[in-house]
DNA sequence: CTCCCGTATGTGCACGGTCACATCCGCACT
DNA sequence: AGTGCGGATGTGACCGTGCACATACGGGAG
């Protein structure tokens, strides 16, 4: 046979065009739906296509069309339930654009590290990026190496950011704050996540508002590293002073810690102390007492995300304006004080 | 200027090459770093790189040498702690061996979103894969479609499998109901997970094992779904029986539950009820009570996932044999059953 | 001196798509 | 009949890299 098909590599563009009895660009046209294209034509190169189990070459496509079709995903901690949850909504909602989503993982969150991990990103000719790892640092890194990529990030400044997607951690932090006072809590603690994470900020300033608000005096947080371990420690710290009933947590593993140590000193939540989480994971209706904690939308944060990425890359300018807002799960952990 | 660098795109190997003084071929060995080139030349050459902040593409490289340098991952659940912790450690250990990681969801687990799913990583022409999904109706879908590339699975189906690479579930479920045993209990419910999970059905085994193997009489177990949620509910339906003194639940978030029902039902975990969970997640440690359960090395399973993966993919067949063996984490969840 | 071989480098092509442009054809309008 | 136009398709170049092969050079053996 002059023309045999199996030559010991994959059919390409080629391969179907002879077969179809067409022209290779022909075949690029049906493959990229161009309009003029007779419907007959069209049907005779899907077939031969289907038949040839072709499938096109993105290597290729790559190189001449200079749009590697793939998002970046730049994450740290992404073994913990919030990072996961967007990543995995990003990678479905990427999925279903068409796109593809390759990660990057920052393990040190040094300089270093940072700049290494966009590297790997940028070798493989990413089109967007998103930054899951709301780091101060992180970002700063980032404003420092003006990539040429237009990206997306979960943190709020606090201003007129257009790269920023991200729940109103603010307002999630007030709910908390402001369910505890009307409660009748006057002595609250906060305890607040590592000072680098933009989140653990904002949720920080958003306790201190609402106090502040509400004229509330308070005291400065503890800064932990968002661990039921560090949780655990810092109750154990505080139960020796008890000079509060209500404890606001940045996320809903430290809460979970506290209240492991608030019992270890035998007092009850929320008899002797209210607790308050942040995150919602599913585990937190079955901590006991079940936790009441501020529930964050991280699927549509995931699917705002790749929209507003997508939205830039492309034409539409439509982007979401305004946050994604948080909503208070109130479960057992919260009752009023009993001085 | 006839040879003017800056043409309004990315400089290419050939820009590099002018610049240097050199052919492109040279600068091409220079990245590949070839042996033959004699010192002063590299170094120009890499000066020039420098110079240009030249990047090579890896679409081109990709499109000659038909290796993409990709790694796949076909994952389901990954919100979870344990295929999150899973992937987090693949991607790094990719990373450090120069490799790329994607990623593709399963959310439906039909053959469709399989055959879907798989599609999209084939179109990035990966060169392995990692199929965190354990379920049994995915690896019948792999198996039917006999892909192309190497990859390893997280099962063990129990026989001379090439692509396993697994922590020793059977043993860890027989470490978790012999505890118990030698506790004195002989009325254990097993809660295990979904039947169509690879995991679930050897942790079930496991426990039918040890179970037979000490002569205690068994009950059917009970299939969950991996959920607190569901954990609760089973739990609120075993306690109007308590024919029981503990429960083997198939990981930590069911036990969750189950403590969180036994106690809505008045009882006391250890006193009336023991717990044992499986994972070890970070959370386990401060559940009330703290959870007795088996912990599994998840970095050094993503690790051997790589190491196998580009193993089998390169020259060096020294896999690792042997599966990574699980440990018991004794806490306050279990005790001796009280009569 | 000649031959041969190893080292260091250059030349042209292939990879599999897309893009710009050319071509062909039929039909409506002048 | 000539002209213009738009739909349908073909032709050749090009994207950036690696491979196979060719070439130039220098030194040691016969």
């Amino acid at each position: 046979m002059a023309d045999s098909i199996d030559r010991g590599r994959a059919p390409n563009i080629r391969d179907v065009a002879r077969l179809a009895g067409v022209s290779h660009q022909t075949v690029s046209r049906v493959l990229n739906n161009h309009s003029s294209i007779r419907e007959s034509t069209k049907q005779r190169v899907l077939d031969v296509m289907s038949e040839l189990q072709y499938r096109p070459n993105r290597a290729a496509r790559a190189l001449v069309t200079s749009h590697s079709r793939t998002i970046g995903v730049l994450a740290s901690q992404r073994s913990h339930y919030g990072p996961s949850s967007i990543i995995q909504s990003i990678e479905t909602a990427a999925q279903d654009a068409g796109y593809f989503v390759t990660t990057a993982n920052i393990t040190k969150a040094d300089e270093d590290s940072i700049v290494t991990a966009l590297d790997h990103l940028n070798a493989q000719a990413i089109e967007g990026l998103v930054i899951i790892a709301p780091q101060v640092r992180v970002l700063r890194a980032i404003s420092n190496l003006d990539l040429r990529v237009p990206f997306v990030t979960m943190h709020t400044t606090g201003g007129d950011d257009d790269h920023a997607v991200a729940v109103d951690q603010v307002a999630g932090a007030r709910l908390a704050t402001r369910h505890l006072i009307g409660l009748g809590h006057r002595n609250i603690y906060h305890l607040a996540g590592p000072q680098d994470w933009i989140e653990a900020e904002a949720r920080m300033h958003g306790f201190l508002q609402e106090m502040n608000a509400q004229d509330v005096p308070t005291t400065a947080p503890i800064l932990g590293d968002w661990s039921a371990e560090f949780g655990y420690y810092a109750g154990r710290e505080l139960m020796r002073v008890r000079d509060f009933t209500a404890i606001f947590s940045s996320n809903d593993q430290m809460a979970l810690g506290l209240m492991h140590a608030i019992r270890d000193a035998g007092q009850d939540v929320p008899h002797d102390v209210s607790i308050v989480g942040f995150d919602d994971i599913p585990e937190a209706a079955h901590f006991w007492p079940p936790l009441t904690t501020v529930r964050q939308d991280f699927p549509e944060l995931g699917r705002r995300c790749v929209a507003q990425l997508l939205g830039t890359m492309g034409k539409s300018t439509e982007g979401y304006t305004g946050r994604i807002q948080p909503e208070l799960i109130v479960r057992a952990s919260t009752g009023a004080p009993s001085f």
